[in-house]
DNA sequence: TTGTAAGCGTTATCAG
DNA sequence: CTGATAACGCTTACAA
């Protein structure tokens, strides 16, 4: 043992060390089936006797490759972004790529930087999470010189790689199933109608509702506690519907709530469906039936499908889509 | 305007557009001041005209700095990691450092590949997150050829920086607050003793209860609903108890559901009190009176704290406390 | 199968 | 104040 601690050992070090050249280090590393194996084990004896790992900047300015990719999102906090991202790193891992995260706040302007920023740092992949997506982010994305997958949402027309599960169905099927049981009143509690996928559930939720000639309702809220709470209290008092279904599982725990503190049973008197099976659906009191998203898997196959794009395999279908179920708990009978 | 698309544009580029060498560049771009108002401009509009961005990985190689730091966090879907982490990113983004998130998963082989992943990455700097601090990661921090900041927790013997709150007194303000009340049963609900910052958090539960002459009553589950709910709920129904202390929010949401579904009214007849005041804790039904541990800031300031320490700026003192307070909701009275 | 040498796009050290 | 020029640590033709 000579040397086990960071003082650089550089590729020179081991090829000195082995007395082989260094292109021939950089071979076992990279090719190692082109270099003979006794040779091939001299070296690794060295780099391993030497602590050597390669230093991933110069590897990436000589290959003109990063083996970086970035994971841009709009918020860190909510909790199907943070579970995506389990699912983008595992997998992440497995491909030996590194994962930058970066955060828009939802902003304009930082948008734009941060697409600036990540151009800057050379990746060779871009992981995109946004369900406001507008035509800008759209034209961004196709101008785009490394490749882009969208993750848990998707482009209407199929032009973009995308990863997500088919919102329309599932809320279709979320709708009828309170059909079936002979509801009537069937409410839809959506968010700001600028989300694009919010407009795929819609879609599936008012096809629903037609094709059984019931009258769809949709309301809308903020995602946050303190303004939809008091939301619900009000519109809960006010109007007395069967059924809902709910875009997001903290929204619906917090309707949950609402309902109880009003004296409302859910679910013999309302019963609610939450949206992307979080924990919070477990949390809740009574227990949330929720269409279960799975998250984690779309940021797992989000990043194996961009590995694929970066590598420029062939691909079958850049639009995948992944099943969705709903999961029965309390909040529904 | 010439080409403001991606076709890899370089220094080279702007050196000849703006009729100087690219020494000159380069020092515009790090040494304005060093450079004549006059050329400074010159290339500056070429610059633009061009829409140059320096090539981040040519520029970690040559200058040896990659202006990049690594967040290793064992798992990005507790709520309180994820809120750090756009504390983290904040700051980051504020002072020009690039994020590289890696997960450990809390394994241990992982635990190594990611520090010498890490290391490879050329990182300036680490943001280290790991409630279960051991004396070998100690050691292995202690080793690090670039800074480490803990976040949200601390060595004991402050050999470290960090950043945190003081869990001992934190703790111990907890239990006497519902000492203060007349409280005798007052039960702290922890996990795993191999969370370091746990015993400090029992540390200062013990000794409010030792300095009212209470006896001390310390129980662990586990973080996962699919345990401590039905352990919660066996354990209520053989023991009376006026109040607990629980380590984290969402076990605390878990001991409320569990009370409340046995019929034991919460706060009424127990007081339950949690830790981190996360989302968990206005979303439960009591709401849930919880010590406010400020992740966000925590990130923020971790990250500040690093800048420092990578620039090698002098700092009065590396191990930062942060304030804590309780804030009051139904769970308690 | 291996070695030589020319980059990769910057920064940084010299002179001038 | 500015320009050559040598690194930085690696990959990758091209030769041997």
């Amino acid at each position: 043992m000579i040397d086990l601690k960071n003082t650089k050992v550089t590729i020179y070090d081991v090829a000195s060390e082995a007395d082989v050249s260094l292109a021939t280090v950089s071979r076992v590393l990279n090719y190692p089936e082109k270099v003979k194996p006794a040779t091939r084990e001299k070296v690794l004896e060295a780099i391993k006797h030497l602590g050597y790992r390669p230093n991933a900047i110069a590897r990436g300015l000589a290959s003109r490759k990063s083996t970086t990719v970035a994971l841009i999102v709009p918020d860190v906090s909510r909790a199907s972004v943070a579970e995506m991202i389990n699912g983008v790193l595992d997998i992440a891992r497995k491909y030996d790529y590194t994962v930058l995260l970066k955060v828009t706040n939802g902003e304009d302007e930082v948008e734009e930087e941060v697409w600036q920023e990540v151009y800057a740092s050379q990746v060779d992949g871009i992981l995109y999470l946004n369900d406001e997506l507008q035509e800008k982010n759209i034209s961004q994305i196709k101008a785009s010189s490394v490749p882009v997958v969208l993750c848990n949402t998707k482009e209407e027309n199929n032009l973009l790689p995308s990863v997500s599960i088919d919102f329309e169905s599932a809320f279709y099927e979320a709708t009828k199933s309170f059909i079936d049981k002979g509801k009537k009143e069937i409410l839809l509690v959506s968010t700001r109608s600028a989300y694009s996928v919010n407009a795929l559930k819609e879609g599936g939720y008012i096809r629903a509702m037609y094709d059984a000639k019931l009258e769809p309702k949709v309301i809308r809220t903020s995602g946050r506690l303190v303004v939809n709470y008091p939301f619900f209290q009000e519109y809960l008092k006010q109007n007395s519907i069967e059924a809902a279904i709910v875009v997001r599982d903290s929204i619906a725990a917090s309707m949950i709530n609402a309902a109880c503190n009003l004296g409302i049973n859910v679910p013999d008197q309302l019963e609610i469906m939450g949206f992307q099976n979080t924990k919070y659906s477990k949390m809740s009191r009574p227990t949330l039936t929720s269409i279960d998203n799975p998250i984690y898997d779309i940021g797992a196959v989000s990043m194996r499908l961009l590995t694929k794009l970066m590598n420029k395999e062939p691909i079958d279908n850049v639009n995948v889509i992944l099943p969705h179920n709903i999961i029965l708990r309390n909040s529904t009978k």
